[in-house]
This record gives structure tokens, C-alpha cells and sequence, in this order.
DNA sequence: CAGCATCCGACACGATACTG
DNA sequence: CAGTATCGTGTCGGATGCTG
């Protein structure tokens, strides 16, 4: 198969032998991860943003995700001391680095949904 | 900002607006789905190598997530009528169409994975 | 060997209410 | 506005045992 060692290192830490990158690699990809740097990529975003742009996810579960993925290095969060709070949300240089393979997925999945809602209705008709 | 607009698109379809792909893209982005990818691009497989190359996955998972990727057109079932029964699952085309913006994602890990676990050690001594 | 059925615990997630 | 706290529930996901 010959793929590029990167690859193979990285297939060999997904499998999951005690490798501490892999509770990462869950996180970075979970459900909500992927569609916050999603919404990031464009700019930074203020709490209200990030929550009205997702569609469907709940206060507690952005303030927990971006908490972790502070935590991860992938989003940098800068609270300004004002009443009102005004805190603004965005990818670090490192979360920006992943945005790269992030929107090669993404535009993947814009081109190819027809394919899949199409396979599956298939599927399912079968 | 500027974005290519098959992003855009993505990034409207994500958005949850009882859109059909939100379900697929959550199915297909997640915990072992995309392992299961990764063990797959290397070329065909049957169960029990991917169980073994996975590493923490139950049978359980692995059947149900199996049958998910092949009604969403992502995984191909090829079941010979032998004793004893012999199962080999590949990836599509569409499936391996997806592979390539994803092992761009595995890349990534798989060269930041030491400045994640960094950032996240960092983060909790602090 | 492949993989379905059942049970069950853990926790992901949402709704609501409350604080600085 | 930007969270935290608390609670309730559904789903995820593992262990075990059984079938073709």
C-alpha cells in the first residue's frame, strides 16, 4: 500500500493502545467540535454567534465543548473586563492549521450530499 | 472572508435546518466511523481484522457502525455463501472519494498530535 | 466466523433556572 | 451577555450469550 508514514503513524496511535492523542482525536471530531471550528474558520465569534449560527445546540454543550477545545490548544478565548462581558471565540494558530484538512471534509460533504441522501434512500428502498 | 461557496454551502447545510445531510454528517464524522475509514483505505477488510485493528471497538459497534457506512453508500458488504461464512467490507467509490480528504485530517493528527497533547498538558498545569 | 438479541451502566445532551 | 448548576432522559456503547 506504500501510504505516507504520517499515515501510518497516525492509523498506528488511533488504535487506541493507551496513545493519549486518541481521547484528543475523539474530541476534535465529536459532533459539535467539528461544526465550531466550522463556524470559526470564517472569523472569530462571540458566545451568542457561535450559538445562533450552529442551529440546534444547546448553551451548556458550546460552553463545555469550547472549554475543551481551549483546552486542546484549538480555540483561543479573549474575555474583555466590560459590563456587559464581551467575550470573543477563535481558532489558534494551531486550530487554524487543522482548518486546512477541516474544509477539505467539509467541501467534500457539500459536493458529494446529493450521492449520499441518494445511496441511503436507495438503501432504504432496497 | 470569501470562502469557496461549495464551503458555504456546507457550512448552511451544517447549520441543522432539518437538513437530511446534518444526520449523515454526524453518522459519517463520528467516534468510530472514521476510524473505520482509516482501517479501510489500506484496502479491504474482514470483520474480524477491523475489530483487531481497532483497538477498544465492540462487535457491537462495529456491526452497527458497518451497516450505517454501507447504507450511506460509504462501505461496500461482500458476503460469500461459505462455510464458515466470509465477510469482506472495502470502501466504495464514494467512499474512497471520501478518503482522501480525510486521511488530510489523519495527516494533521498525526503531525500535531505531540503540540495537542502540549497545548493540553500546558493548559492543565496552569 | 459473522453478527444479532438482550441487558445494563455511563454519560452525552437538552431544558430550565440562576449568577456575575 | 456569558456562563454555571442542577436535573431528567435518551442514546451510546460494552459484556454476554446465542444462531446460521
Amino acid at each position: 500500500m506504500a501510504e505516507p508514514e504520517q499515515l501510518a503513524s497516525a492509523l498506528r496511535l488511533l488504535q487506541g493502545d493507551g496513545c493519549p492523542l486518541r481521547g484528543i482525536f475523539d474530541e476534535a471530531t465529536s459532533r459539535w467540535a467539528t461544526l465550531i471550528m466550522a463556524a470559526l474558520i470564517t472569523g472569530p465569534h462571540r458566545f451568542a454567534e457561535l450559538r445562533d449560527r450552529l442551529g440546534g445546540i444547546s448553551e451548556k454543550m458550546l460552553a463545555q465543548k469550547l472549554k475543551a477545545m481551549v483546552r486542546a490548544g484549538l480555540v483561543a478565548r479573549d474575555a474583555k473586563p466590560t459590563v456587559p462581558p464581551q467575550v470573543t471565540y477563535s481558532l489558534t494558530e494551531l486550530g487554524a492549521s487543522m482548518a486546512g484538512p477541516l474544509t477539505g471534509l467539509f467541501r467534500w460533504f457539500g459536493s458529494h450530499g446529493d450521492e449520499l441522501t441518494r445511496a441511503q434512500r436507495a438503501y432504504d428502498a432496497g
